[in-house]
RNA sequence: GGCGCAUUCGUCUAGCGGUUCAGGACGCCGCCCUCUCAAGGCGGAGGUCGGGGGUUCGAAUCCCCCAUGCGCCA
């Protein structure tokens, strides 16, 4: 605990489904923040109105809850540095893009969008790196009245703002300019990464970048910058992505005379083909996985070891032992593959320690959900207490529930006769051996594990059957599968009348079969 | 195109100059257990540490160059 007054935030923009990257991000801010005794803090960054998604808001703040990421300030929570909506937040932007308008670390840009374009377009013919050109950077206010491009459009909302954080009030009726920086044409900007190390930048190869758009609206720079000194943020962690912008970061920090925060950029979290994990991957937001049946303990345990590590050998930590030990010392450098298969071991293991009783708790929901129609309901409670000690260490994900589970439910069997055709049999063996084991269960006065076994095994080898053939045809008879939990246990929870009612069920089905 | 970052088994990673020409995990294969499937146990295949130069008695570990990948800039 040597790092005081850590407040760390996580900064989504509210335009889609939290990404499993961008909520790796969010656990490792909040590990950090929990590792330190420091701040978490939620920051909703929604001046992106045109790509806002309705539920996106929701949908983020429900996965980190789910994961179990409480924050200290932000939506719903509210505290001592809010707003925390970017887009609460406007006037702050203005005040400032007109500090330093005023202090003349930026300017007016009223190159309308036309002569942009066209510039970059004829720099990328000449292999040129897109810039703007800072045509506007050395222009008088004469000129720019009478600039005969800047005859810019946007609606009056648009203007009244714009007029707002421009000091040439005049000016700003007539068109809608952008706010530049004026970035500085050579040196070097240069900031320590706390992962990677020293990193620099030529200030040649920076341009004059927007603070402020044309609608009013700040850029992600602006509002990043003002925001994070505003809420005194001390550590900005962030995808790998903004690494190449953090210059810029540091410049405008510099420009409004502020210390800037410690960085530390993460890796990136990539599909199978290296590139950013995207929709195309497959499952990439957290609410796909918990969909997908898997449990927020095996996620967040999942996801902090996607470039983190304790050490050589330790997988299963808890979210305790990920606090204790989180450090950033120990976050890798390279973006990592999200490999669902480990994933799904991991949601295994967790789904096997758990205790029965909190097993069947998680499963009580997905039971009465998905089990078919015709099931009575509710679910009973006592019988899928008995039903879990045979599956729990079974299924690696909530969703694999159904297969093993449907047969201690359903009524009637639905499967392909040829199954009871065991290996090294025929329907007539078949029929023999079922007919013979359906007499000798009947004749079974208790319905235990012990009397059956006791019973069936020494019929087998009447029979010159191995018991595995003959278990193998009771066991598709009884369940309709041939992958199912142990024979003996699963007819106990069946119970004897519904045992004998399948394996009669399974002597008319192979009659059937045979006289085909 | 420019700039930046990265480069250890298929994948996640350990390794921070010598006790590691590389350890663990997932996945894969085999064996054991076993009525099937799992779980579990044991074992195996899999990396000339991207390539090339240095530095050093000694480098996966330090430096340089190249290549490749990714990211940002539109």
């Amino acid at each position: 605990m040597t790092e005081p007054n850590v407040r760390v935030r996580f900064a989504p923009s509210p335009t889609g489904y939290p990404h499993v990257g961008n909520i790796r991000t969010a656990l490792f801010n909040w590990l950090f923040a929990r590792h330190y005794g420091g701040s978490f803090i939620v920051r909703i960054e929604d001046t992106d109105q045109a790509r806002k998604v309705e539920d996106a808001l929701e949908s983020i703040l429900d996965s980190l809850r789910w994961l179990g990421l409480d924050w200290d300030e932000g939506p719903e929570v509210g505290g001592d540095y809010g707003p925390y909506f970017q887009s609460q937040r406007l006037d702050t932007y203005h005040s400032y893009a007109r500090r330093l308008l005023d202090e003349g670390h930026a300017y007016l840009c009223y190159c309308p969008p036309e002569r942009l374009d066209e510039m970059r377009v004829e720099q990328a013919r000449r292999k040129e790196p897109p810039r703007y050109d800072r045509r506007c950077r050395n222009l008088s206010r004469e000129s720019r009245v009478e600039s005969p491009e800047s005859g810019g459009e946007g609606d009056s909302r648009a203007k009244r703002l714009q007029s707002e954080a421009s000091p040439e009030r005049s000016v700003s009726r007539l068109v809608t300019p952008v706010v530049r920086l004026k970035t500085p044409l050579d040196g070097q900007t240069r900031f320590h990464d706390l992962i990677r190390g020293e990193i620099v930048f030529e200030n040649s190869t920076l341009d004059d970048f927007v603070l402020l758009k044309s609608d009013g609206y700040p850029t992600y720079h602006l509002a990043n910058i003002v925001d994070d000194h505003l809420m005194a943020i001390s550590h900005i962690m962030r995808a790998d992505e903004w690494l190449s912008s953090t210059p810029r970061h540091v410049l405008l920090y510099q420009a409004l005379g502020w210390q800037p925060p410690l960085f530390a950029h993460l890796p990136m979290i990539l599909g199978p083909d290296k590139s950013k994990l995207s929709k195309r991957h497959g499952a990439t937001s957290v609410t796909e996985l918990k969909d997908q049946g898997y449990l927020p303990e095996a996620v967040l345990n999942f996801l902090a070891l996607l470039g983190w590590s304790l050490d050589d050998h330790t997988e299963i930590l808890s979210r305790e032992e990920l606090v204790a030990n989180f450090s950033i010392e120990r976050v890798s450098k390279t973006g990592a593959i999200f490999n669902h298969e480990k994933l799904r071991w991991m949601n295994g293991v967790y789904l096997r320690e758990l205790r029965p009783e909190a097993f069947l708790q998680r499963i009580m929901p997905l039971l009465e959900s998905s089990l078919p129609q015709e099931v009575e309901r509710p679910i009973s409670e006592e019988y899928v207490r008995r039903i879990v000690p045979l599956i729990q260490e079974r299924i690696a994900t909530l969703n694999e529930l159904g297969a093993y589970t449907d047969f201690f439910f359903l009524d009637a069997l639905q499967y392909d006769p040829s199954l009871l055709v065991g290996k090294k049999m025929t329907p007539q063996s078949t029929l023999t051996a079922l007919n013979a084991a359906r007499e000798k269960l009947s004749a079974l006065e208790s319905f235990d594990t012990d009397s059956m076994e006791g019973t069936l095994r020494p019929l087998a080898e009447e029979m010159g059957l191995k018991t595995g053939q003959l278990f193998g045809v009771l066991r598709v008879a009884v369940t309709g599968r041939t992958a199912a939990p142990p024979l003996f246990q699963t007819m106990v929870v069946l119970g004897k009348g519904k045992c004998l009612r399948r394996i009669e069920a399974a002597i008319t089905l192979l009659y059937r079969l045979d006289s085909m």
